[in-house]
DNA sequence: TCTGGGGTCCTAGGACCC
DNA sequence: TCTGGGGTCCTAGGACCC
């Protein structure tokens, strides 16, 4: 339990986190709008550099309207392998300031600092922040913005107050008046419905949701939510942090290109997605009991159908199943837009998921036949380029020219900058989009001691 | 503007049990 | 024969987060 007199929690988020890390390997890509995020049609913007920002362009908008407020930016896909390990090295850094670190995504995280730290006050957590901060850019090249103060919600807030690249450490005697003035939809949990709800409630501020009635709220947003707002705006937050919570459920989803109606073509989607599923359940260790299998239709409305099984598995031929029995029973004649398939309620491996795990092994499939990926006919999620697959941002190498990044693909070529993180700003080169010199690379490599 | 993919948590109703 | 209250499990949907 965290001590409501000292600042000791702390909380770290990574200042736009997948375009920096763009940014930092991509020498012609710094001081210029990048925007990371889904390139297709369909694509929505997971996140913009500051520099796109300035254009108006914000996370989960359409990639399509991004285009139109600013057709130069660099349109990139992502690499969360570089993202994971970027993540991996600023989380060990902050194992270093504490054991109780809570990882909330890939670039954000909570630290107790009194799981480790007997005497702290606001000029003790100052220094600790800071040098943490600089740890950071000196390992990854990244800045990262860090809020401190006596409660999760309170270091949260305090992270995102002059982001980036900055240290907001709030001390207690100060965070009732901080809190007051500040809009409802600040507090994480309150989004898009409930502050609409809370405002036409004449409840816009900090200050008027934590002189509510708590009844009335109860009454408007349920009783969880109702009583841990009204304690939130009071300052009230009891949350530990918590290091290594487990897993509640792995699942897979994928929005098409254009909208599916056929059951076989839906169907061959659903295995896909259910055989990378089980293999992230066995790489993790689980399995679980019940399966769902999620539709969003033409028209953006979505279903779930699940089953809970006997048992817990982890076997593909066994989600598969189950996930295509679920989807027999969901009318699709009108289009569907998205498909998916998790499984939940996870425990540790069973020796009975061994023994299944086996048995697919020598029968991968019911009729006998060896599982193999087919490509598939009918329209490919997120359009061009689906051919050889040149993704915006790719990391590349070329026999002659060396490593580089795919720029853009189409119409059969493909054009590539020859850069790194410690080059220059490079070259472009255009190729035929299969050219034998040209082939898929690992993610260069940050070197903190390069200059 | 036209809406990703990975998750978490909560609510409500019905079945079932004691 | 009719009627309890509480607890747990399951299913479906929805808000929200990064």
């Amino acid at each position: 339990m965290t001590d409501p007199s000292v600042p000791g929690v702390v909380h770290l988020d990574l200042d736009a986190f997948f375009a920096a890390v763009e940014q930092r390997d991509k020498p012609s890509l710094r001081g210029k709008p990048v925007v990371v995020g889904g390139t297709g049609g369909r694509g929505v913007v997971s996140t913009a550099s500051y520099e796109a920002r300035a254009f108006g362009i914000g996370s989960a908008m359409p990639t399509a309207r991004a285009r139109r407020l600013c057709p130069n930016a660099a349109y990139l896909g992502g690499r969360f392998e570089a993202y994971r390990e970027v993540s991996r090295q600023v989380m060990e850094l902050a194992h270093e300031l504490s054991p109780l670190v809570e990882p909330l995504s890939l670039d954000e995280a909570f630290v107790d600092l009194s799981a480790a730290h007997p005497d702290l006050d606001v000029a003790a957590v100052t220094a600790i922040a800071e040098d943490f901060r600089a740890a950071v850019r000196a390992r990854t090249g990244l800045t990262v913005s860090v809020g401190a103060g006596a409660s999760k919600l309170v270091a949260k807030i305090a992270s995102d107050l002059r982001k980036p690249d900055a240290l907001v450490v709030v001390p207690p005697a100060e965070q009732e008046d901080l809190l007051a003035p500040m809009s409802v939809r600040t507090i994480p949990g309150v989004g898009a419905v409930t502050g609409d709800r809370l405002v036409r409630a004449g409840l816009k501020t900090i200050g008027a949701l934590a002189a509510a009635d708590e009844g009335e709220l109860v009454r408007m947003l349920g009783k969880a939510h109702g009583t841990a707002l009204l304690a939130f705006a009071r300052g009230i937050d009891p949350r530990p942090v918590v290091a290594e919570r487990e897993a509640k459920s792995v699942s897979a989803e994928e929005t098409f290109a254009v909208d599916l109606t056929d059951r076989r073509d839906l169907a061959e989607r659903l295995r896909r997605m259910a055989d990378r599923v089980a293999a992230r359940l066995a790489a993790a260790g689980l399995s679980g009991r019940t399966v769902t299998v999620k539709v969003r239709r033409y028209d953006f409305s979505t279903l779930n159908r699940s089953r809970t099984l006997a048992h817990a598995t982890s076997s593909a031929r066994e989600i598969v199943q189950n996930a295509t029995e679920l989807l027999d029973t969901v009318d699709v004649a009108d289009g569907v837009r998205l498909l998916g398939v998790g499984v939940s309620g996870l425990s540790e491996f069973s020796q009975a998921d061994l023994l299944a795990d086996l048995e697919d092994a020598v029968e991968p499939e019911a009729d006998g036949a060896p599982a193999e990926e087919e490509p598939l006919e009918s329209p490919q999620p997120y359009g061009p380029p689906a051919a050889p697959g040149w993704r915006p941002g790719q990391d590349v190498r070329h026999e002659e020219f060396g490593p580089g990044w795919v720029q853009g693909s189409g119409a059969g070529r493909v054009t590539v900058r020859f850069e790194g993180p410690h080059t220059p700003v490079g070259r472009i080169r255009t190729f035929r989009d299969d050219d034998s010199a040209l082939a898929p690379a690992d993610p260069p490599v940050f070197d903190p001691e390069h200059p």
